[in-house]
DNA sequence: ACACGAGATTGTTACGTTTTAATCGAGATC
DNA sequence: GATCTCGATTAAAACGTAACAATCTCGTGT
C-alpha cells in the first residue's frame, strides 16, 4: 500500500511522462512561467527559474515536441531527402547537415529516394505530415514543382546538389559543366582518342551537366562532341559499373579513356575491366567523380573530380535555418561551388 | 476584389494549411468521419468515403502529423542512433531500416553519434522530444543503462549490432567473437606468426568481442593468447588507419599478419604500407572486418569477414515494429547472425 | 404498425504546449 | 497617501486530431 500519495508503478512499468503542468505544481509556479523558462529564460526572474530548473531536473521532464509543434505552428525538425544514401557522396553530405542541424537544436528525418520519382514523393508526404520547418532536397530529376506545393504549404526548401532555376529560392551546388569538361580536358591531356562517357539516368542533372562539360571540353579542343561514346546504367552503383564494363568489353573496340559520371560506377568498371585484363591507365585511361574516400584506396588509385561534400550540406543547412529563422530578411542565394581536379594513378 | 468570397491569397504566398474541419465542411460531413476515413476506412460507408477522398485530394490536404502524435499518444516515428554514418556497415544497416520502415509508412529520424557518448545522449534527448514509436541503437559503448530511461517512457529499443544484456530486450547483432575467431585462424593457416589486431576505441564491444574471436583462434592453434599485439586507434576510420601503419611501421619488427577490426580502419593501413613499400600480402597479410562494397574494390581486394547488413537493420527494425504494434502478444527476441570469411587477395 | 438492432455518423472532450492579455506587487513620483 | 510604472507572473484560449459515447437512419422480423 503506497503511503506517500504516489502511485506506485510495478518495477518497469511505464509511468506517463511528466508534463509542463506536474513541472509547474513541483515548483509551484504556472505552467506559463515554466514555458518561458524553456523557451525564453531571460523573462523569468533568477529564483523562479532555478526553482523550475531543478523541478525539471527531479522530474526528468523533457518537452513534448508535437505538443509545442502543434501549437507554436513550426516544428524543429528538417527533412533530408537524397538520391542514394549508399554513396559516400550523400553519406558526407547527409553529414554535414546533420552536424549543423544537431548544433542549433534541430533534428534531422532522412528520406533516401533511391532515384525513384515515388519514392521520393513519399518522403515529401512524410515531411509534410511531420510539419518539418524546412527541406533540403537533391532532386531525383529536373522536374521541381512538386516543391513549390511544399513552399504554398510554408515549408522553406533548398535545392542541394542542384542549381536554382528561379531567383526566389535557396540553392547550393557545385559546377558540373566545368567539372566534365575538367575531366576530359585532363584525358585529352594524356592522349586519350576515343573517349567514353559511363552515366547513369539520362534524367539526372548531374549526369547531363557532366555531359555538357565533356563535349564543351572536346570542342574546345577541335574534335568533334558528337564523338563522345555513352553508355548510361539505370543506377549509379559500383554494380552498375561493373556491368557497364562488361558492355563495352562487348563492343568491337574498346575507347582508349573513359570519364564515369561517378565514383562508384568509376570503382565498378575498374573491377570489370581488371577481370577482363585489361589494363589502367596502359589499355584504358579512367576518371571518376566525386573524390570519395574509396577512390585513393582502390586497385589503381583513381583520378577523380573533388567536391566540397561536407561544406555542401553544411552550407545549404545554414541557408534553410537562415531562411526559417528570418524570413523577412532572409535574402535568397544561389551558391555554386567549384569542383578540383585529382589526378592519380587512373589517368595516362 | 474578391467575388466568390475566397480570401485570395497574393500569388506564391502560403495559405494556411487545410485541417481535418475543411476537409469535413466541403465534404459535407462531420471532422469525426474524416478521422476515420484517415484512420479506419473500413468503418466508414463506401460512398462517403469517396466524396470524403476527392475533398481530401481537392483540398492537398496531409494530415497533420503532430497533433495526431499529441492526441494518439505516438507517433508514426522511430529513431535510429548509429556510431559513423560515414561507415558503409552502417549505411547498409541504415538502408535496411528506411526501407522497412517506410513500407510501413514510419519515418526515420537520423542521430550519428560519431562514436561520442555526449552526441548519442543528445541524440537521445531529441528523440524523447519527438516522442518517437521506437528508437533503434548501435550503442557507443557498453553503458546501456539511459536506455532504460527511454523504456520508462513508454519507448521501445532495439539494440543493433549488439547482444542483449538481459531477456527483456530486443537485439539484433552477428556474433563478433565467431568472426575474430574466423579471421586469425584464417591468418594462421595461411602461415602467420607474429599477429597484430588493429582496433578502434577499448570501449567498443565490437572491437572487445573480435579481440576475444582472437584470441581463442591463437589458443586453439595452440598459440599464446597473449601474443596478440594491439594497435589501439581513437577511431574506426581510413585516415586512423593511415595512421595505425605508421606507427605499425614505426616499430622495430613488423608483424607478418593483421587483423583490423573494420575494413575502413584495414584500408587505410593497406594505404599506408602500400606507401611505404611494404608488399600484401608477400610481406604482410591483411584481413578486414564489416565485407563492405569497397573492400573488393581495393588496391588489394580485401580479405574480409562478411555480415549479413541490410538484413540486420532490416531484421531490427521488424523487431521494433512488431514490439511497438503489438505490445502484448510481443516476445522479445535476440537474435544471432553468423558471420562469413571472404577470402581475397590480401591474405597468403 | 411496431420495436429492434446493426451500421453509419456525429458531438464532445482531451492531448501538452505557446501565447496574449490581464493581473499582481513593489517601488518611484507627485 | 494616492497614482503611476514596470517587471514578473498567471489565467485562459487556442492549435488539429483521435476516440468514445451518443445519436441517427434504415431495413428486418414480429
Amino acid at each position: 500500500m503506497s503511503t506517500d500519495g504516489w502511485d506506485e508503478a510495478p518495477a518497469g512499468s511505464t509511468r506517463p511522462s511528466p508534463s509542463i503542468k506536474d513541472v509547474a505544481a513541483l515548483a509551484g509556479v504556472s505552467p506559463g512561467t515554466v514555458s518561458n523558462v524553456l523557451n525564453r529564460p531571460e523573462k523569468v526572474a533568477g529564483a523562479t527559474r532555478d526553482r523550475v530548473e531543478s523541478a525539471i531536473r527531479e522530474l526528468g521532464f523533457v518537452r513534448h515536441g508535437s505538443a509545442s509543434t502543434l501549437r507554436a505552428g513550426h516544428s524543429r525538425t528538417i527533412g533530408l531527402s537524397v538520391i542514394d544514401i549508399g554513396n559516400p557522396f550523400f553519406t558526407d553530405v547527409a553529414a554535414g547537415v546533420e552536424d549543423l542541424a544537431s548544433e542549433r537544436g534541430y533534428a534531422v528525418i532522412l528520406g533516401n529516394s533511391s532515384g525513384s520519382r515515388v519514392k521520393e514523393e513519399r518522403n515529401l508526404l512524410v515531411f509534410a505530415e511531420q510539419r518539418v520547418r524546412g527541406v533540403l532536397i537533391t532532386p531525383s530529376d529536373q522536374d521541381t514543382l512538386r516543391l513549390d506545393r511544399l513552399r504554398e504549404r510554408g515549408i522553406s526548401v533548398v535545392l542541394v546538389d542542384h542549381p536554382a532555376e528561379r531567383a526566389d529560392q535557396c540553392a547550393v551546388a557545385v559546377n558540373d559543366v566545368t567539372g566534365g569538361a575538367m575531366a576530359v580536358e585532363h584525358l585529352l591531356a594524356g592522349g586519350a582518342d576515343r573517349i567514353a562517357y559511363v552515366t547513369g539516368p539520362a534524367a539526372m542533372r548531374q549526369c547531363q551537366d557532366r555531359r555538357r562539360g565533356a563535349e564543351r571540353a572536346l570542342a574546345a579542343a577541335g574534335r568533334d562532341p558528337g564523338s563522345l561514346r555513352e553508355v548510361a546504367m539505370p543506377a549509379m552503383t559500383a554494380a552498375a559499373g561493373q556491368q557497364a564494363a562488361e558492355k563495352l568489353l562487348a563492343q568491337d573496340v574498346l575507347p582508349d579513356a573513359l570519364f564515369c559520371a561517378n565514383d562508384l560506377l568509376a570503382l565498378g568498371v575498374l573491377r570489370g575491366l581488371m577481370q577482363a585484363g585489361v589494363r589502367v591507365p596502359d589499355d584504358v585511361s579512367l576518371i571518376g567523380y566525386d573524390d570519395i574516400d574509396f577512390a585513393s584506396a582502390s586497385a589503381v588509385s583513381l583520378s577523380s573530380i573533388r567536391q566540397p561534400t561536407y561544406q555542401l550540406g553544411r552550407t545549404a543547412t545554414e541557408l534553410l535555418l537562415d531562411e526559417c529563422d528570418n524570413p523577412d530578411t532572409h535574402a535568397h542565394q544561389q551558391i555554386m561551388f567549384q569542383p578540383d581536379l585529382v589526378v592519380r594513378e587512373s589517368t595516362r
